[in-house]
DNA sequence: AATGAATGAGCCTTCATTCAT
DNA sequence: TATGAATGAAGGCTCATTCAT
C-alpha cells in the first residue's frame, strides 16, 4: 500500500463518488460503488465522509461555490462587453471543466431532499438576483431591453443551464471557445439593446 | 364498500401518487402514503399500476402529453404573434393548470432514472427541434434575431422551465394573464427583430 | 399458511425473543435468531415491534409488571404471616413460573443501557421503599426488629433475587411449596421478632 | 515522547477502561472511548490487551480477587464477631474504594457472555459455599439462626450486593464506618441467634 | 514501542412487492 | 375486486482489529 496523503485520497474518493453519482443518480449509487470506484474498503469511506448524503452535498456545495467565485460585478462605466463575456467564460468554464459535476448540480440536487431543494434555490435565487440588479443598471444606461429585470434573469439563467447541460450531455467534444461565442452570442443578441448607443452622445 | 368505478379509483390513486411525490418527492414516496391518501388498501395500489416506477412515470408522461397537445404548428403564411400567443398560453397553461405536477417534471423526473433521463431528454430535444424549425422558418422571413436555432431554441425551453418553476413554487396567487403576458414579452423582446420588417414589402 | 391471529404471532415472537435473549443475551441476539425461532420472516418482527431494544424492553416491563401485581399491601391490624407468605407465594411465583424471563431481568437488563438501567432502578427503588414502610410498621407494632427499613429492604430484594436467582439456574426440578417455605423461612427468621409478641398484650 | 513506563502505560489504560465502561457499559464502550481517554494511540491499546473483551474480563477479575483476598476464614473457636466484622470491613472496604468497578461487576458484568456469566456465577457459588460452610459451623455452636445455610449464604450475597450497589449509586459521600456498621447490623441482626449463648454454657 | 489509517465482516432496518383469504 | 399480513433482498453504517510506517 502506498502511503497516501489523505487529502488526496479524500479527493479521490470525491471523484470516485462523482462518477458514481453521475453515472446511476443518487439513489442507485450504492457506497459499495463508491468505494470500489475509489479502490478503498467500505470503511474507509467513512473516515472521510460522515455521509452519503455529505458527499452528495459537497459536491454540489463545491459547484456553486466554482460558479460564484466566477462571477465579477459588472462596472458599467467601463465597457460591458468584456466584462460580461468575462463572466460567461468564467461559468460556461466551470461546467466545462467538470461535466460530470455540471450533471449532478442540475440532473440529481433538486430531487433529493426537501433541505437540498432549498439550498440549490437559495443558490438560484441569489445568481437571480444578482442579476436582475445589473441588467437593471443596464437597462437604466439603455444597454438592456427594457424588459422585467427578474423574470429576464430567471429566463437566462434557466436558459444558461439548458444550454450547457445539452452541451455536457452531447458527445461533442465542445470547443471552449466556440461555446463561449455561442453564449455571448445569444446573450447579448437576446438581452443587449442594438445598435448599442453611441458613447458619444 | 360502495362499488366505486374501476376508472375513478384509478384517478384517485393518480391524484394521491402526485400529490404524495409532489411533498415527499419520488424516494421518500411510500406505497404505503400513496395508498393511505387514496383510502385504499396496499394490494389495491398493484391492482392498477404494475410498479411504483410505473405510476410516476404515467404522471410524467401526462404532462409531455399536454404539452404536446397544446402547442401548434406556426403557420408562417399568416401572422405570427397571435400563433405565438397561442402556444405560450397553452403551455404556460398546462403548468398553471397544475402547478405539483409541474414540479414532478422539473425536479424529480431528471434525477431518477437513466432510462427515465432518456426519455425526457427525448422529449425536450423533441420540443428543442420542433421550435429550432420554427424559428429558422422565422429567420427566413426575417421575423427571428439571426441565432443559432438550436441553441436559441434549447435557450428558450431552459428560460420558459425556470421562468415556469419559478412561478409555480412562488407563493404569489398567479394571475394567468400577466404570466402570458410577461412570457409574450420575454419572448419577443428575445427573439424577434424589431422594427417588425413591414408586412407591404 | 395457516391464517395465525395477529395477537398470538406476537406472542410467539415475542416468547421467541425471549428464549433468544435468554440464550444469547441481548447484543448476541440477532434479530435472525429471534425470526428464525419464531418461524417468521425477518419482516415480519417489524410488524409487530418497532425495534431489537423494544422486544426487550416488553419483556422487562411484562416482569416488572407482573411483580408488582402481585404485590398487596400488608395489613398490620390483622395477622401478618400469613399476608407475608401470600406475598411471597406471588414474588416467588413470578418467577417461578417463567425461569426465562427471571434470567432476562436479573442478568441483561442491567447492563444494556443507561435508560434502562434507570427504569429497572426506579422500579426497585420502588419495591424498596414500599417494603421500608412496612417493615417501618411492623417495628413500631414490635413485630420486626429493629434494623434501618431501607437498608432493611434493599437487603432482603438483594436477598431475594440471589436465591430466586439461584434457583432460577439450577437444573434441579423446584417444588413450589418447598421454595415459598425456604423464601419464608428465611425472611421471618431474619426478620420477625421471635417469639412473636402475643396479640393478648 | 517520554519514553513511558510499560507498567504504568498498562495502569492508565485499564483506569481509562474502567471509567469508560462503567460510564457507557461494556457495547457502548468503544475502543476509541478508552484510548482517547488514555490520551494514547488506537494501535497502542493492541500492545497491551489483546481483546476488548480481555481489559474487561482484566478489570472483574481484578475486583473478583479483591474480595477474595479480603475474605479470611472465621475460627469459630474464637470470639466471633469481631472476624465477622473483619470480613464485612474488608469487603465492603473493596467496594467503597472502587465504587466504579463495583457497578461494573455487577451491572454489566452478568449480561456480556455465557463464558463469562459462567465465571462469575462460579465466583459467586465459591463466595456462597465458603459462606455456607461458615453460618454451617456458627450453627453447631448455636451462634447462627438454624436456617438452611446454602440458601442463607445466597440470601446474605445477594443482599449485600443490593446494600453495596445502593450505596455506590446514591450520590451520598458514604462514611465507612457508617456503612461497615450498618451492615454488621444487619449482618448479626438477621443471622445471629440472640441473645448469644453465654459462653459458660 | 507507538501510531492511526485502513480494513471488511456483520447487522439492523426499510419497503416494494406478493398472495392467501 | 379488495385486503393487508407476510416476505426477503438489499444497503447504509459501525467498530474491533490489523499492520505498514
Amino acid at each position: 500500500m502506498p502511503p497516501v496523503d489523505k487529502a488526496q485520497r479524500r479527493t479521490v474518493l470525491l471523484a470516485a463518488a462523482r462518477d458514481v453519482f453521475v453515472t446511476k443518480g443518487y439513489h442507485a449509487a450504492k457506497i459499495d460503488d463508491i468505494v470500489t470506484a475509489a479502490a478503498v474498503a467500505k470503511g474507509t469511506f467513512y473516515l472521510y465522509f460522515t455521509d452519503k448524503r455529505s458527499v452528495f452535498a459537497e459536491l454540489v456545495a463545491l459547484v456553486m461555490q466554482r460558479i460564484s467565485e466566477g462571477i465579477v460585478r459588472v462596472d458599467v462605466s467601463a465597457d460591458v462587453e468584456p466584462q460580461l463575456r468575462e463572466n460567461v467564460r468564467a461559468v460556461v468554464g466551470v461546467f466545462l471543466d467538470d461535466p460530470p459535476l455540471t450533471r449532478l448540480l442540475f440532473t440529481f440536487a433538486p430531487g433529493l431532499d426537501t433541505a437540498f431543494s432549498e439550498q440549490l434555490r437559495g443558490f438560484y435565487l441569489g445568481l437571480r438576483d444578482y442579476l436582475a440588479e445589473s441588467l437593471s443598471e443596464g437597462q437604466s444606461l439603455g444597454l438592456v431591453r427594457p424588459l422585467d429585470p427578474r423574470q429576464c434573469a430567471s429566463f437566462v439563467i434557466g436558459g444558461l443551464k439548458e444550454v450547457i447541460l445539452d452541451l455536457a450531455l452531447s458527445e461533442e467534444v465542445t470547443d471552449r471557445e466556440r461555446v463561449e461565442q455561442a453564449v455571448m452570442d445569444l446573450l447579448s443578441g437576446m438581452l443587449l439593446v442594438w445598435p448599442p448607443p453611441s458613447g458619444r452622445d
